[in-house]
Parts: structure tokens; sequence; C-alpha cells
RNA sequence: GCCGGGGUGGCGGAAUGGCAGACGCGACGGACUUAAAAUCCGUUGAACCUCAAGGUUCGUGCGGGUUCGAGUCCCGCCCCCGGCACCA
């Protein structure tokens, strides 16, 4: 045990705060080595110790019965994929740090957790691996939850959800029997994503970006299909607002971008002359001014009218071009380039605002989702249509003239405003004004209307797979479609269905699922056998955590008013548009109906970044996924945690680095020596720091007062990044307290010290979040009671965080020349006079001064000539 | 094409319009060690001047602007990442 001597001399340049203890008389001391006087700081051992003392005293069971403020602080809950990989970690430690630094200032904290676990990986694993959906994630529920256990997170288990438990679907269920009460639901022939190699329907989610299928590559074709689907439609207008939300603006813009708004006018075009029930063709255009420019119409291929249109020299063709455009993928309409295509049907329509007869034409970019179905051609005007006018030689009549056109041709299709022109008694409008002109002058004659159109759809929910919540619905051959009574739920999933690929729902083959009885006649009849799409069943998991036992209804409407809405939601962005548009619409839905008395639930939203690794994306076919166990079990969960949150700013993500792991580690172990090894052995040349030192500067340095506003400083800091999320800088600020106490101690005999404990006090509440288990290790080794999560959190004193000098930036026209340390009360007047009367200012202003700024507290710039 | 988010040392990243590069990694030098690891101390944006103490110039994707002062604000571009993309 080497003890040396050293002259103490060379070792007093300390880095912070600015050579905070430069100046000092240096006794020499006693240099010892640590690690071989203090046990080591061992992660996996003292983390299982606390996490099973922790789960043992309920240290964070949850209630309602609370005189704190209540916080809900949510994390989009994991997929039951198989295990929980770095970015979990990713979104889930941050988060948990979060929530405990809440509960530390005094907050009720609701912090629950649970698993998405319904879906079709399960089920695709249940095929490859003839195991059953059930057992292959209830197999990884519980791998995960072990995982998260090793995570040190606050979670209260007693309140877990798994939305594929009878329990939980049992009031998926009810809340669709409540939505089809309040009409919110309908059954309609839609194309569903289908791959004929697997034979099956596929998620939205299961098709690749290319359009196909994700499994085997299959080019994806859409097929027509009864399916269930949720008036999502009907909120459009609200789900666009985002009123009192604190939302990140880039989600609120793309859910504004979804839903699509356009307002236009609606118009009918005659097609009286042919004699069908149908009078007219009712289009949807956001340009009503360009309706003088008409010079075809065009039906989406799938359009109703087609078929009746069709004169019979055309039908062989149009029903050729109907069948490709039916199972044209998405990937054969990017291949093409944008070409135009599109049929003469044989037909024509009438424009009734100038009389003109118009060909019909069918063409796939016309879509029988969006708007009417159908279009009114305006080549001058519209790009698409002017491809196709071109295509196919069909005229352009410009009816909105740019500026200084002088009637010739155009190369591509004007859709800027402009005066009206070709447009009868409006020409010599602005056309922006003639839009308005143009359907009020329909409106009157009845053959035109103010319309609003959103490119959001309905929400197709039904899946035609096994692994899911049952549409509680039964299918009677004398009443219909019935609602199964709520006192019948859950309408349970059947264990024994066979859930290979048929291309139909595999419940369809399951007999004793199918027969039924209707609920209304009591007569025979079959259950719907599509099952739920998940997204319903996360649509309302945040509700269930309030009261995940209580069987009289999806919550217990008392500790529902007592937690929601949620204060504090994170998650991926990529749930933009999906998961946050969706549960948004059942919120709304479920206030309509008077179940909840609150139309939005997450009052604030934060997305996390994506850990990346190779500067890609992390995938198991890319090999490049980190497994967090191995790292744990090897740097603790502490270290994981840390290092994650140390990577960078949370928002923005990052990429995953051993060597960064390492630098956290070397931290963690700063600490755990710093607070635990003895210092009596240090005894030869120690003293007592010198109390009343003067630094060079006139300040006192190394004394407890700095000490203390280190301290307070520090708490400070760690407050306020942890109140924004800024976790990185948090731990900078943490890593340069334990820098600078190692310092002292090693210069000072600290030990005994006041101001010396408040700061060690301090240094472990501040870690308490970050790193649970080190802090509460050496909260107990440090002689405090259990436990230090039951702690306030420190609060800083103003008075003591406060600096009595600053260093002064002395500036010539904007360049440092020189700074000084000054005390903060000095007076500008005394800052001019000692800044001229330094020499090396002097020597350096040359010019007649012109200005000098003062920057209170900062620098002072000369302006010179 | 449209909508977001970015571009700062060798690397990850700090910087209310006021000392650019905190903190960490890596690298280099030193202490300790028979040696290595670990640990500790120091140096570390670039170029230049100086025996030295120290000093000068340049530097936050590019080009302009505002300002006493710009990584930060304004205008015009370039590049990277993510999302959307025939929505009439």
């Amino acid at each position: 045990m080497g003890a040396t001597l050293e002259n103490r001399e060379d070792k007093c340049t300390l880095t912070w705060p600015a050579s905070s203890f430069a100046g000092l008389p240096c006794p020499p001391i006693l240099r010892y080595n640590q690690r071989a006087m203090t046990e080591k700081y061992n992660p996996p051992e003292i983390e299982k110790k606390w996490q099973s003392r922790w789960e043992k005293t309920r240290l964070y069971a949850t209630s309602e019965d609370s005189d704190r403020p209540k916080l809900y602080e949510l994390t989009m809950f994991p997929y039951t994929s198989g295990d929980l990989h770095i970015g979990h970690w990713y979104a889930m430690a941050p988060a948990d740090v979060h929530a405990r630094f809440m509960r530390m200032k005094g907050y009720n904290v609701l912090h629950p957790m649970g698993f998405d676990a319904f879906g079709l990986p399960a089920e695709n694993a249940a095929i490859d691996r003839d195991i059953h959906p059930h057992t292959w994630t209830m197999k990884n529920v519980e791998n995960m939850r072990r995982q998260f256990h090793t995570m040190g997170a606050v979670y209260d288990w007693d309140r877990e959800v798994v939305t594929c438990s009878p329990d939980y679907y049992r009031w998926t269920q009810w809340l669709f029997l409540k939505l089809h009460e309040a009409g919110l639901t309908y059954r309609a022939k839609a194309p569903a994503n289908w791959c004929s190699r697997c034979q099956t329907v596929l998620a939205n989610e299961q098709v690749t970006a290319e359009g196909r299928c994700e499994r085997c590559g299959t080019a994806v074709i859409r097929k027509d299909l009864e399916q269930w689907f949720f008036r999502i439609t009907r909120y459009a207008d609200e789900l666009m607002q985002h009123e009192g939300l604190d939302w990140p603006e880039q989600v609120k813009t793309m859910q504004r971008n979804w839903v699509g708004r356009s307002e236009g006018a609606e118009i009918s075009f005659s097609i009286e002359e042919y004699g069908l029930d149908e009078k007219e063709i009712r289009v949807f255009t956001t340009r009503p001014d360009t309706t003088y420019g008409v010079t075809f119409m065009v039906l989406a291929p799938e359009h109703p009218l087609v078929e009746k249109l069709t004169s019979p020299e055309y039908k062989d063709r149009v029903d050729d071009y109907v069948n490709r455009a039916r199972r044209q993928s998405e990937i054969e309409r990017l291949s093409t380039e944008r070409e135009r295509t599109g049929l003469f049907i044989g037909a024509y329509a009438t424009n009734r605002l100038n009389g003109e007869k118009v060909p019909i034409w069918i063409a796939d970019y016309a879509l029988l989702s969006y708007g009417t179905g159908a279009v009114m051609g305006v080549p001058a005007h519209d790009q698409r249509d002017f491809e196709l006018a071109k295509e196919f030689g069909i005229p352009i009549k410009v009816v909105v003239a740019p500026d200084r056109w002088s009637g010739e041709e155009l190369e591509e299709a004007y859709e800027e405003p402009g005066t009206m022109v070709n447009s009868g008694p409006f020409d010599g409008q602005p056309s922006e004004e003639g839009k308005d002109a143009i359907v009020a002058f329909m409106e009157e004659n009845g053959y035109g209307k103010k319309a609003v159109s959103y490119r959001l759809r309905d929400w197709l929910i039904s899946r035609q797979r096994y692994w899911g919540a049952p549409i509680p619905m039964v299918h009677c051959p004398r009443c219909g479609i019935v609602p199964v009574p709520e006192k019948d739920l859950p309408v349970l999933l059947p264990e024994d269905a066979e859930f290979k690929p048929t291309g139909e729902s595999p419940l369809k083959y399951c007999e004793p699922f199918v027969n039924t009885t209707c609920p209304r006649c009591g007569k025979p009849a079959q259950r719907e056998t599509d099952t739920m799409d998940t997204f319903v069943c996360s649509s309302w998991y945040f509700l269930r955590y309030c009261s995940p036992q209580h069987d009289d209804g999806p919550f217990d409407p008392q500790r529902l008013k007592y937690w929601l809405p949620v204060d504090l939601y994170t998650g991926g962005v990529e749930h933009a548009t999906m998961h946050l548009l969706y549960a948004r619409f059942f919120i709304k839905a479920l206030r309509d109906m008077g179940i909840v008395d609150f139309g939005e639930s997450f009052i604030k939203l934060f997305n996390q970044g994506k850990i990346i690794r190779g500067r890609q994306k992390m995938s198991k076919s890319r090999g490049n996924v980190v497994n967090p166990d191995e790292y744990v079990a090897e740097s603790g969960a502490d270290a994981m945690r840390a290092y994650l949150m140390f990577i960078g700013p949370w928002e923005q993500g990052g990429e995953w680095n051993d060597n960064g792991l390492i630098g956290i580690t070397r931290w963690l172990n700063r600490i755990w020596n710093l607070v635990l090894a003895e210092t009596e052995i240090v005894s030869v040349g120690r003293g007592p720091c010198p109390d009343t030192g003067e630094g060079h500067g006139g300040r006192t340095r190394g004394t407890d007062k700095e000490l203390r506003r280190v301290t307070h400083q520090t708490i400070k800091k760690v407050n306020q990044d942890l109140e924004r999320f800024h976790f990185n800088t948090m731990l900078a600020a943490l890593m340069e307290f334990t820098n600078y106490l190692a310092r002292l101690k090693e210069i000072c005999a600290v030990k005994d010290s006041p101001a010396w404990k408040e700061a060690i006090d301090a240094l472990l509440l501040l870690l308490a979040p970050a790193v649970p288990h080190l802090a509460e290790e050496l909260w107990e080794r440090t002689g405090h009671p259990y436990s230090i999560h039951h702690q306030p959190f420190p609060v800083w004193q103003e008075e003591l965080v406060a600096e009595e000098e600053f260093t002064l930036v002395i500036q010539i026209n904007g360049k440092v020349r020189d700074k000084v340390s000054v005390p903060v009360s000095i007076s500008e007047a005394e800052v001019r006079e000692l800044v001229l009367s330094r020499e090396r200012i002097k020597a350096q202003v040359r010019h007649p001064i012109v200005r000098v700024i003062y920057v209170t507290g900062r620098l002072v710039n000369i302006v010179v000539k």
C-alpha cells in the first residue's frame, strides 16, 4: 500500500470552477490507492439487492388516496415482439428518470407499464414455429417483464395491462359496442391488402413501402371484402385542433396534414340523357373557378356509374382497364413513373355552367375513396388533367389567365390564381373571388354547393386474422347483424382455432365459435369471425391503468377522474398519425357518449429520438442490434440508464457506442470511491481548509462557502435540466460536481464539515432518479434510513447560488483582449475606470474610443475607430 | 415535390445575441507497476509568432445582411436524416 508523499505545489491547478484552488498554500498530502482501501462497486450485486427490496417493500405501489398532487406520466407500452431491445430502454429509462424526479418533487406519480399483445407478429411466429400465439405472446411478456425489472423502473406492476387477456379485451369489445350504439361503426365493402401467396389479408403495417408482403415479398393487391369501419371522419375537424395541448409542432402538423381538410365545391354534371336512375355525376373540386375550363370528366375505375355509362363498343376495353386498376399495387403505380393512363368510356356529361358536353373517361388517378370518386377534368389548371389531355389529345382550355398571358399554349398546367377568361359573365374577375361567385351562382341554380373534403378515411378495423379481439357481433339470417349483449362479454377467442393462413378469417372454420344463437330471436346464427385491429386495443389502454382489475366497466370512474388526463405521454414520433389519432378519436367519441368528461387524454406529448448503430436503424436483419441484457449484466442498469441519457438530447436520439458506456462506468466508480473511500489514512500534511483563505482575485477559495455555492448551483442546474428533459446536460453537471468534490476531498480534510455532508447528500439525491440503485446503496452506506426514493428532491437556495465575483471579459471591437475577476456589485463607472486603466488595454487602444458597451455581469466592449 | 429535424474539434455533444468547444470518449505525455490492466495527474480546434512567459490570426455546411458583438436573428443556397406524396 505504497503511500507516497508528494509536493503539493504542482497539484493545485483545479479546473472547476476556474482555478478555484489556485493561490492556496498547498501542504503536501499523502497519496494512496483508494481501490485497495474500499470495497469495489459491484453493480449486478447491488442492483439485484435493491430491486428485490423495492419489490418486497412495495416501494412503487401507487394509490389514489394521497394528499400529494397527482401526476400521470405514461410511456407508450411495447409490443410483445420478443424482448426489450435498446430502443425500448431508450424510450423507457429517461421517462422513468423523469417520473422518479417528479415523485421526489412531491407528486403522486402514476407511471404504469403494460403490453400491447394482440397482432400479426404473434400469429406469424405461431405459423412459422408451430407454437400457439398465446403461448408465444405470454412467453414474451414474461421475458420482457423480467427485463423491465432489471431496468429498475418505478412501475407499479399491480397495474400491469396485457391487451390479449380476456379481462382486458372484454372491455375493448364493450367499447366497440358503445361505438356501435353511437352510430360510429358501419360495415362496408372495402379493398383490403391481399397477399396471394400467403393467402391472407395484411394490415397496412404489414405491407412494405414498396407495396410488398412483409413476409414473402409478393406484391400486394387489393381485394374487396366486407369490413367494419369506425367513423373517425366524423371527428376530422376536431382532430385537426390541438388547443390546450402541449405537443410537438411536428406531430400537430403531421396530424393536420393527415386529416387533410380541403375546402371547395361539389358540382353536379348532367347525365340525364342516358335515362338512368342517376341523373348526375357529382365531383368535388377545390377550383370551382375553373369550371368553364372542364373538357372531360374522370371517374374512378371502381365508380358505380362506370358500368352503367360505358357504351357497348367500349365495354371490353373498359372491363380490362378496371380489372387492371383493381389488381394494381402500389409498386406498379410507382414504377410507371407517373405515366398517365385513362380510357374514354363512350359517354358524355353536360357542364351545366356553359352547356358543353364533355367526354367521360376513367383513369386510375381518380380515387373512389376521396371526394365523390369523380373529377372534373380541367387540363389547363391541373397538372394531372393536363398530362392526360396531352397524352390523349383532349382540348386544353385556359380559363384563368396567368399574368401577361396572351393566348399562347401552356407548357404545363397553370395552377396559380389569375384573371378569369373564357368564363362567360365571370370574365375579368380575379380567380380567387371567382371561386365564391361561381359557387353562389351554381347554388342559386341548384347544381353546386360549397363542400369540404378530407384526406382522412374512415378507420378500417376488421382483420381477417386469429390473434385479435373478436368483434362482438352476430350475423342472424333473420335479424341481420346483431350486437352481442354486454352481459355476454367477453366473446372469448377460442384456443383451438386453426390459424394457418387460408385466405379467410381463421375463426370462420372454428365451428364451436361460429355457431351461436341470435341474441335477438334466439335462433341459430353465426358470429362475426373478423378480429379487431390492435390499434383498437391501444386506443384506450391508458384508461385501464387506473383500475386494471375493475370488472364493472372498462375503468372505475372515480379513479379515472383522479388520474386522467395523462399529464405527460412519451413515445416515438412514428405514432403521430396512427395510434395518437386513433386514441384521440376514441376519447372524443367516449366524451360525446358521456363515458368520460374530457376530450383529450394526453396534455403534454414528448417524442424521444431513435437509437441507431453504425448510422443505421437497429434490426435483426442488419445484425446490429444491441442486447441490453449483456450490458446490464456487465456494467449494470444504472450505467445503461445514464449512458443512454448522456448520448445527446433525448428528442434527437443518437448512436449507440460501447466506448461511451465506459466513460459512464468510470464516473460511477468515481462516485463510489468519492463517497466511500476512507480519508483517515490521508493524514500527513492534511489540515482544515483555510476558511478565510483569499484567492488571487480577492475571492475566497476552497471554503465552505464556495462548496455550498457549487452544491446549490448543481442542485439548480439538475432541477432545471430534468424539468426540460435535458438529461445529457444534467449528467454533465453531476460529473462536474463529482470532479469538483473529488479534488476538494484530496486537498482538504472535509469529511466532518457540514457543508461537505450537505454536498454528498445532495449528490446522492440528485443522482437518485438517474442511477437509482447506486444512489440507494450509497444512501444506506452513508448511514441514512431507507429509502432515498422517499426523500424530497434537493431544492436550491438562490442566495447560496449567487457568485460574489465574475470574470469580466474585456473586448476591443468585439475581440476578447483581456479578462479580470471583479465583484458582482461593481458599477458601470467602476468597470469603465478599471478597464481603461489596465495596461494591456491602454496598450491596445490606439484610436479614439467611440463607445463603451457594458453588459452587466458579463463583458465590456470598447469600440474604437 | 411538400412538411418536420439537423449540419459545431478525431468522435458523441455544450453554449438566455456576449469568453465557441462544457461534460464524456479517443489520442498523446507523465505517475504507479517487474510488466500489463485498472487508477491518478497533465495536454489536446487549426495555423503562426516567441528562448520563455505569453501572443496573433483563422474557425460553428456555403454566400450575403442586421448588430458594438452572430453557432444563435434575417435573406438566398448546399448537404444529411425522418415523414408524407396522384387527395381533385
